[in-house]
DNA sequence: GATACTACTATCCTAAAGGATACCGGTATC
DNA sequence: GATACCGGTATCCTTTAGGATAGTAGTATC
């Protein structure tokens, strides 16, 4: 496995710090990247991505919609249809987080196995005692 | 750029939403991976640590260091001396996360690249309005 | 005429994260 | 005897994230 450059000194440290923790504040919280995920299958409209995120509320989805769009991760159009058609993409900057997302992705689901492992393990253990 | 498999399907979509989930539910938070950052370079003690993270508060750092623990992320050792001794170091399953945190370095190094160069654009602009 | 859809906004509220400050016992140092 | 270091706790407080609920204007549908 690549771990990327070794981090010996101080200095590449505390770069290092700086570089995770820029990153951290940009994609705080528990929507942006998973939002970002969904519009990979293609732009979508308000409810939709509503739907997709199931539990999310207007009030938090619109928000976050609104700081993505700041950053300029996302891209809003409005189509002068009757009722109005809004439909949220992902912009091409919002492609240069595709590394940190798949690598979140793939840990995330290497981690679940693990987890199950685990009390595989521990259920191994028990009936070891219990005999 | 290696942007990893591309997500086309509902199925896939969802399971990465998952993923990410997962990951993020680990790895919340304005502290945890700053912490595998800084133990990068070596096992640390708890003053340490509170010194790298400036502006850290011992209840926190103390909170978090038994959440990475109760993880699986570091180990913590007490040394019998006078007075004790605790360090705290990376387990081999923090180091699974070394791609994760890779990946965020280097986005974080580029964004802030990239917010420079906008900036720079801007003054620009203004620049060729003004003349 | 009642209901439903879209894309939200407004208001209120709770829970959790995180920070400030003080303190502890024990040791060592000045 | 005063101060400082170590590895934390304890207590209190503020900020923020995020959720619940209701409502809006303008169709469109039954």
């Amino acid at each position: 496995m690549n771990n990327g450059p070794i981090i010996h000194t101080k200095e590449a440290c505390n770069a290092a710090v700086n570089a995770v923790r820029d990153t951290l504040y940009v994609v705080n919280g528990k929507w942006k990247l998973l939002m970002l995920v969904s519009l990979m299958t293609g732009p979508k409209r308000f409810k939709e991505l509503q739907r997709e995120l199931e539990s999310i509320t207007p009030k938090v989805l619109s928000k976050e919609l609104r700081d993505l769009e700041l950053n300029g991760f996302i891209k809003r159009t409005v189509y002068d249809t009757t009722p109005v058609t809004v439909i949220y993409e992902r912009t091409e900057y919002a492609d240069s987080l595709g590394n940190v997302i798949n690598e979140m992705r793939e840990w995330g689901m290497k981690h679940r196995e693990h987890i199950k492992q685990m009390s595989r393990d521990e259920a191994e253990a028990r009936k070891a005692v219990a005999v």
